[in-house]
DNA sequence: GCGGCATGAACAAGGCAGACCTGATCGAGG
DNA sequence: CCTCGATCAGGTCTGCCTTGTTCATGCCGC
């Protein structure tokens, strides 16, 4: 998927192409300023860009031979957080656990990705279009809703135009991804409830403990740490930060 | 930045803060889905998020000294582009560079960027300067224009924004990110502009080598290698990735 | 605006994959 | 049309990831 592909899949959402192209064009330029003038930028759930430090070191021209100095440079990183690394590895984790059906699913949309030129795709993009035709009209509700500022109306929305791109994308995500995406909700918002079904799933038996931490936790920091974290994180190690950090104690 | 502040400092260039929940939520939904099923998304310039395939390896309990296998794994990957580690790393190296005069020839590249979709650009543009009469009722004609897709008006909205941003966070940004920004527009709009100012900068010597290598390269390939790239990338001592790849050769 | 819950950061030691060096070519992307 | 991106070579050095705990932050729903 490339940006125009993005932009195609954000467009039933977001009210059209245009509106899709400022969206990623707004975003990435935000991203790229805020990293680049030393922030960072963090969803929680997806990921966390930054600005790292890199110390100098030595590289090799591998076509000589030679040694070459690697400056110490400042670089951009991107660490996907849980949630993003958690869909990732179902998928793959779950053919095993998955039902054949699952995988035939899974089969023919990676068929259809992998065999599939631009041309193809973009017919298949026109196609899921037109059977979100439909739905252009309660777009057109949407978008006077997102006026009057109503996020989650906007969410409500997701679900109908997303559920096409699901079944298309679905495949390998199904199983604990597709509990995740079933309902056509956007990720981002669901997390935390998909996050607490899976938690739910797997450490019911650990409710007990769960309401034990739950009550320690009532207990409230007092005045907090204070503890100051640097942006580029770890310290160990690393070149220090030209970053000056957020003092949000 | 998370993602509140984020969506501030979209929401003066998508019409609003339901917008920018709205495109931030559904960007990051995509992505997710995509790469969870085993695509990519790339912006050129900025990155590529993609899949990976980790080998399993043995890890150590810190704790215990324990060894620990790490089970083969699948998970998510930003490869940022080139211009967002320039523009990450000018920050740093700039400074010591910078001249008024670079900033001007990146203001006129960008003006020169005539060479995009000339359609979207002219309306674009045309909106944009309509659109910074008054900022308040703005917003709301912003949200209509954002319906009608305008992004390039949206964007022009951006520089006042922006500034603030920077000179918080600006410290360590200007000199180089000042330079590329100075214009207020859109990074991933003017990307290719801003790289080749600075190219011509440091390779205003070059001109000769380019002009070689340019009549080269009308040569053009004949028939083409068909190289198949793998979506994982570098084959080289990795697992096989269980991306089927994109056939586009 | 607040509360509850999930996420994220930090830390410990060790091993190995990944990043990056140069330079050339060609295809893709915008 | 021009820039970006992918690929490749060999060597060096950094970062990821393991477990488990604690505390702070983020974010969604009420």
């Amino acid at each position: 998927m490339n940006k125009a592909d993005l932009i195609e899949a954000l467009a039933p959402r977001l009210g059209g192409r245009a509106a899709a192209t400022a969206a990623v064009e707004a975003l990435v330029d935000v991203v790229l300023r805020e990293v680049a003038s030393g922030g960072s930028v963090a969803i929680t759930g997806f990921g966390t860009f930054e600005r790292v430090q890199r110390a100098p070191r030595t590289g090799r021209n591998p076509r000589t031979g030679e040694r070459v100095p690697i400056a110490r440079t400042t670089t951009p990183r991107f660490r996907p957080g849980s949630y993003f690394k958690d869909v990732v590895a179902d998928p793959a984790g779950l053919p095993a656990e998955g039902s054949a059906g699952v995988r035939g699913a899974v089969v023919d949309g990676a068929a259809s990705r992998s065999g599939a030129p631009p041309s193809v795709r973009r017919s298949a993009g026109e196609e899921a279009r037109g059977g979100r035709a439909a739905p252009a009209s309660r777009e057109g509700r949407a978008s006077k809703r997102a006026a009057s500022g109503t996020p989650s109306s906007v969410r409500k929305e997701t679900p109908s135009d997303a559920a096409p791109v699901e079944s298309e994308a679905g495949p390998s995500a199904p199983g604990g991804a597709g509990l995740v995406f079933a309902g056509g909700e956007d990720i981002t918002a669901g997390m935390i409830s998909a996050k607490k079904a899976q938690l739910a799933r797997v450490k019911n038996d650990q409710v007990i403990a769960e309401s034990t931490s739950s009550s320690s936790k009532k207990k409230k920091n007092k005045g907090g740490k204070g503890k100051k974290k640097g942006q580029d994180g770890k310290g160990k190690g690393k070149a220090t930060s030209t970053n000056k950090g957020k003092g949000k104690g």
